[in-house]
DNA sequence: CGACAGTACATGCACACGCATCTAATGTCT
DNA sequence: AGACATTAGATGCGTGTGCATGTACTGTCG
């Protein structure tokens, strides 16, 4: 079907179509790169480190954070709902990975502190994490 | 901290510091941009007709498949497990939305087809699948 | 033909998620 | 100060997911 046999209005159809499509395509991309990014990175590090994909963005931040990290800035971190975070946060402290500490200056919050071990646990998954990146991205 | 003063393992170890760098912040975006267009997307399509992300990724698969689709060409077209895509037609067929039907020459297989109600979910939640993209990407 | 490996899909199970809601603390307005 | 809206985080609930396994069927090899 060539454009200059169309009606004005189908060839402002056709050529919204195939933006349309460019679209579409991106987005397929877009969701193949991520998940085979993360399907990956969540299997390695959890063989490897027994923890998840999320974990590891959630220790991440902790460690690069300057020491005082409210669990709210951590559900701005890595992308999840707060309920998610706070449940998150709750499993790293039961591993020993995390400290939840109390707030005083406004009590309503928690800051989140790695422990040593989360620390360590860190550094050792993220040689990992950069060895899955440089596997899987490009 | 510059180069020039460094010993050259550690120049070394700078240089592919950097690099790394860029792999982690190329995935932080991958990771952002994938959050925000699925979330949208889910949002969208559930309220507006009652589909997830994921069934609509389904239904475009089958509309332009052209009609013999098996269950496992859908396991590769979106990004889920075996079993989720298993429960997934259950889901779409219990909505009406598709037909499963066993294949005559290999007994262990079916096919999965769109029925009109499918088709017409489809074509409707097309429009709001395009213009979540154009809204969320680029 | 009969046993046995392989394949296509379904299902039990544990678990992480989002939504709605709850609790406790803070801020605001009269 | 007292009432009310707001905010931080926890939790009950329903649901979707992956893994391991089950079930039915196919293909192969002796």
């Amino acid at each position: 079907m060539r454009l200059h046999l169309m009606p004005v209005h189908a060839k402002l159809a056709a050529v919204s179509d195939v933006a349309e499509q460019g679209l579409v395509q991106e987005w397929h991309e877009l969701l193949a790169r991520y998940s085979a990014v993360f399907t990956t990175l969540e299997c390695r590090l959890q063989e490897r480190h027994g923890i998840g994909a999320n974990e590891f963005e959630a220790l991440e931040r902790l460690a690069t954070c300057d020491f005082k990290c409210r669990s709210a800035d951590l559900t701005g971190a890595i992308h999840l709902s707060q309920s998610a975070t706070s449940r998150l946060v709750a499993r790293l402290e039961k591993e020993g990975l995390v400290e939840r500490a109390l707030c005083e200056v406004d009590r309503r919050g928690i800051f989140v502190t790695l422990t040593d071990a989360g620390r360590e646990k860190y550094l050792a998954a993220k040689r990992t994490h950069r060895e899955v990146l440089s596997e899987t991205l490009r």
